[in-house]
DNA sequence: TTGCTCCTCACGTCACGTGAGGTGGC
DNA sequence: TTGCTCCTCACGTCACGTGAGGTGGC
C-alpha cells in the first residue's frame, strides 16, 4: 500500500480520507482503514478499481457482513492456491520418481491410488541406492500403456497369493511359493534387479511398514504375514 | 492467461513459443507450458516481467528445482493469506461480540487467552437471548482500561474460590458462598443482569462444558465442581 | 536553521486491452 | 462459400511510479 496508491484512490474518489490536517495532510480514521483493507483484499483478486467502487457502493453491508465477505474471499483464494500447490507438489513428486506422466495421466492410470504419495519419503530412504536409481532410469521411459501393463502384471501375483490363502494352502506350499516368484519377477522386470536377498528385504518391509501391511491386509486378512512367509520360504529354497 | 498475454510475453522475449505452424500460429510445447506456469506463479507474487526474465535466466534450475521453488512460493503465499484470514476472522468475531477493540488491543489486554475464540459458537447458542444482547450492548462501549478492570475484578472471585478450597472449606461455607456472590456481581455489573437462577444455569455449564471445566480445573484441581456447588449453595440460601 | 515528510501537478511506465484489417484451415 | 480462429500492427487504458517544485511541523 504505497503512498501513491492512497493518492490515486483519493483522486478517483475510491477512498477519500475523512479529514485533512490544517497543512493539507491526508488523515485516515478507522473506518477509512477498514475500507482500505477491503479494497486491498478485493484488488488482490484482480478486480479493477471501478468494479471495486461499484461493489463497495452497491453492497450496503454492515461492518460484520463486510468482514464475513472478506473472510470468504480469503478462504476462496487460499483454496485456489492450495489446489495449485497440490498440483505442483504432485508434479514434483512424479519428477522425483522419474515419472514422465502428467498429474492428469497419473490419475487416469492409477485412479485414487496415487503412487507419488510417498515419493519424498521414498527418496529420503532409498534415493542413494542403486535399486532406486535403476528404477528411476527405467520408469522414466514408461508410457501410460506401460503403466497399465505393470498394474495388470501386479494383479497376477496378488491374485495368486489371495487364491493360495483362500485355498488354505501353507505359505511354503508350491502355489504360494509360485506367487512369491511372480512377485520377484514383477519387480525384476519392471523396476530393478531383484535378487532373493533383495526380495526378503522387501518382505520384511511389508510387515514392518504399516502402510504396506495395510495394503495387503485390505486385500485379504493377514495377507501381509502370509506374503512375508511365502517370500521367505521361496527365497530360502532357491538360495540352497 | 489471455491470448494477449502470450503475445506480450512473446514480444518482450519472455516466453517465445518453441515453434510456429506454417500459417504462423504460435505452438507451445510442454516445456513452454511449464515455463508459462512458472511465470504466472511468479507474477501472482507481484514480480515484474523483467525481474521474472532475470530470475528465469539466472537460475539454472533443473525441472525438479523449479517445481520445488514454485511449491515454496505457493506455500509462502498461502501462509500470508492464512495470516490475513486469521486477522480478519478475529476482527469479525470481535465485532460479533460487540467488542470495539482491534485485534492488537485484544491481544494487548487478554494476551494468549483470546476471548473471541468461541464467539461464533456463543452467538449460535445465545445470540437470541436478552442476556447476550445486553452484554453486547454494554461491552461495545468498553475501553482497553475497562477490560483491564474486568480482568482484575474477575481475579478477585477466582482467588476467593481458590483460597476457600485451599483452606479446605466446604462449598457451602460462608467464604465459598461469598466468592459465589462476587462471581454473580461480576457478571451482573459488567455483562448482563444475573439473577440467582441465571447464575445456577452458568454453574451447570461450568461442569457440563469441558472448556469451562478445564479453565477452572487448571487453576485448582476439581475447582469446577467446587464452584458449581458453592454457587448452588449460595443461590438456594438467597432464594429462600 | 536543517532535514524530513507530506503536498500538488504532470509526464512516464508497465502490462496488458481493444479494435482495425488481413489470412488460413473446416 | 461461410464462419471462426488465429495473425500483426498500433493506439488506448488502467494503476500506479517517478521526479519537479513547494510547504509545514520538530
Amino acid at each position: 500500500v504505497s503512498i501513491r496508491m492512497l493518492r490515486h484512490y483519493d483522486e478517483i474518489g475510491l477512498l477519500q480520507p475523512s479529514s485533512r490536517s490544517i497543512s493539507g495532510y491526508r488523515e485516515y480514521n478507522d473506518e477509512d482503514v477498514s475500507r482500505l483493507q477491503h479494497i486491498v483484499s478485493l484488488r488482490s483478486t484482480g478486480m479493477g478499481l471501478t468494479d471495486i467502487a461499484v461493489h463497495l457502493a452497491s453492497t450496503t453491508e454492515s461492518k460484520l457482513e463486510a468482514l464475513e465477505s472478506q473472510a470468504n474471499l480469503l478462504r476462496t483464494n487460499i483454496e485456489i492456491l492450495q489446489q495449485q500447490l497440490d498440483s505442483v507438489d504432485k508434479n514434483r513428486r512424479a519428477t522425483l520418481m522419474g515419472l514422465t506422466l502428467t498429474p492428469e495421466e497419473i490419475f487416469e492410470v492409477f485412479g485414487e491410488h496415487d503412487p507419488t504419495q510417498h515419493a519424498d519419503e521414498t527418496f529420503e530412504r532409498w534415493g542413494d541406492t542403486d535399486s532406486y536409481k535403476e528404477s528411476q532410469r527405467r520408469t522414466s521411459n514408461y508410457s501410460k500403456d506401460d503403466w497399465a501393463s505393470i498394474q495388470n502384471d501386479a494383479q497376477r501375483h496378488l491374485d495368486a497369493f489371495k487364491d493360495a490363502m483362500q485355498a488354505a494352502l501353507a505359505p511354503d506350499s508350491e502355489e504360494a511359493m509360485a506367487a512369491a516368484e511372480l512377485h520377484r519377477l514383477h519387480i525384476d522386470t519392471w523396476f530393478y534387479p531383484c535378487s532373493y536377498e533383495m526380495q526378503m528385504g522387501l518382505a520384511d518391509m511389508y510387515i514392518a511398514d504399516e502402510r504396506f501391511a495395510e495394503f495387503y491386509n485390505n486385500i485379504n486378512p493377514d495377507m501381509a504375514q502370509y506374503v512375508h512367509a511365502a517370500i521367505l520360504a521361496n527365497a530360502l529354497t532357491n538360495l540352497d
